[in-house]
DNA sequence: GTTATCATGGGAAACGTTTCCCATAGATTT
DNA sequence: AAATCTATGGGAAACGTTTCCCATGATAAC
């Protein structure tokens, strides 16, 4: 059942039919009617890759998301797609291994789908301005920024302040007189990662108040509470007196709760602890975790927003920033 | 840059450039080597759209989840690309809004796409014999199964025996003396759910040990912590007293288990708690988690597989039912 | 009544592949 | 030496659309 098929038992030429279903052109209200008729007592649906490829564009969007069991990433992933959906676009939802380049891929994705848009999930910061280039379709970063040399009006970005937030956890953490605060996060080979950036925050407040940074307080873990819980434990082994942790995701905060709790320690009577994301989960555990909620749902509204108006040539290259909160479940306690 | 230009640019036809691609038929390596690098230099990468309407097939597989926050199923998800990657075809992720059918959905983008087979991922049983022979094409049903009057011979699945492995959980809470049980799970008005039939096993074990089912102990929600916590605050308003939960996610139970917690009551001194699926975050709770462990990894690497299967037209459909584990972490006591 | 204008709809090319079928040349057989 | 076979590679049709351009008939203008 093609157009062909439809055209001849409508009684009209191709043209008009591809005219009705596409609602483009002038087509009488008789002859619509009638064509209309004919697709929906057949059922028939366009053939996608003939559309798109004579269209040599298709009307997808690419959703490139660096770990999608992220917790955090669900109902922003959920979100994306609603907001895709509502603009007539479906959307494909194409999970980045760790360690894969997600701009090669997208390309590759690109040159073969003929896409209209793509969205950067999670993953790294470091890019240049040359792939950036090769990706010649409109494309917005979520979560992710650029610290390298990059001029800034090549591409989008819908991000938080990490060193910024990173920096209003240490200070918390710090108002309320701790000094020995441990940081776990992940700090991979390649620079300007969300772990990195979120270092810098945390050696800033610390500097600030005039409190030495000590890289044995800092463990390298990935984002699961299994690698939180083991980086607490190696941490605890160097005997150091630790009074606070602060992770730099909230599952990482569940993990290191969970070693801290099983040692029999209390939260936050011997130690305090913060998260960082606003993951449901944190708010649910018990004791519920302090964070740093990230507006996750706002943010991938966002992105589809300023990448629909990058399509539509409405708007030049832009870069949102948006404010995390800082979440007191009582997770941090003041001492001294 | 396409095929038309690499054929003149090394100085050979159309047909012997997509022979080099696609390695079918016959070419001399002398031929090939001049192809490929042609094809190296320019970076060339096949329109996937003009191939795909040309072989009026095209080698994607999708996967329908519905429910993509859902934590249980972010691990198989990552399973079932690594799988389906591994066979060289793309995977494309397509999130079933809750409340939409599914198989209406997949049937859209069959017709559209062009797909090769089909996995759905979680959703309700009740499906159709014939909604499931106009899907024309290779499908699996991951996480459902159906109990309506439906061939079996015209579906393939992977699940668990939701009836059996909900009788473990709860003929283990009665073996260790509890005869209050409560029972967290969703019932939609759609029969035949993961909900329903896990509310039959856990009624069968009760009536196997004389125990008077009572509906007032069972609470309708969602697969959320926060559903689970406001479900549980609203069975302690009934004022029953319960001496068991058994939730059938563990999300539910982790919300469960605060609501239980934060009114000062001990896990498992005072109340047991049992959840569903083997997440990560039930192991890493406080207390860590009981839960009827599926194994889910190995269902979705077991999808794809099957789905091969009858995409070479190797096997008929088959139905494979996974067991789960009863995991003991302590969150369930031994009374009177 | 003739010409200009307009609304509608059809024909055909083009999008970039794959694949069938045939042509060619060199090798082998008779 | 002629005939046959084999290996290789090219031409062209076809996949199912969209869209440009043109044809047709009706209406309006002169």
């Amino acid at each position: 059942m093609n157009i062909k098929d439809i055209a001849k038992l409508s009684g009209v030429g191709i043209a008009t039919v591809s005219r009705v279903i596409n609602n483009t052109g002038v087509v009488s209200e008789a002859t619509r009617a009638k064509v209309m008729e004919v697709v929906k007592e057949y059922n028939y649906i366009p053939n996608g890759n003939a559309r798109n490829l004579k269209k040599t564009q298709s009307n997808t969007i690419a959703l490139m998301v660096k770990g999608i069991s992220n917790p955090f990433f669900a109902n922003m992933i959920k979100e994306v797609e609603r907001q895709v959906n509502l603009r007539g676009c479906p959307l494909l939802i194409q999970h980045v291994e760790d360690g894969v380049d997600e701009i090669n891929t997208a390309l590759q994705l690109v040159k073969e789908k003929n896409l209209y848009g793509v969205i950067f999930m999670g993953g790294t910061y470091d890019h240049s301005e040359e792939k950036f280039k090769q990706l010649s379709i409109p494309f917005v970063l979520t979560t992710i920024t650029t610290t390298q040399d990059v001029d800034p009006s090549v591409f989008s970005s819908v991000v938080i302040d990490d060193v910024q937030e990173s920096y209003k956890a240490t200070s918390y953490l710090i108002s309320l007189g701790h000094r020995k605060i441990c940081f776990l996060a992940r700090f991979p080979l390649v620079q300007h990662t969300t772990g990195n950036r979120r270092l810098l925050g945390y050696i800033k407040a610390l500097e600030e108040h005039g409190i030495e940074y000590d890289p044995a307080l800092v463990e390298d873990c990935e984002y699961s509470p299994s690698s939180g819980f083991t980086a607490t434990k190696r941490l605890l082994n160097k005997k150091k007196e630790i009074t606070a942790v602060f992770a730099a995701s909230d599952t990482i905060a569940i993990g290191a709760a969970k070693a801290l709790l099983s040692l029999g320690l209390s939260i936050p009577n011997d130690v305090s602890i913060i998260g960082f994301d606003g993951i449901e989960m944190a708010e649910y555990y018990h004791p519920s975790l302090d964070t740093i909620s990230q507006p996750g749902v706002d943010m991938a509204k966002a992105s589809v927003e300023i990448l629909f108006d990058l399509i539509s040539g409405q708007s030049a290259n832009k870069h949102t920033v948006f404010e995390s909160v800082l979440v007191k479940r009582g997770s941090c306690r003041k001492i001294k």
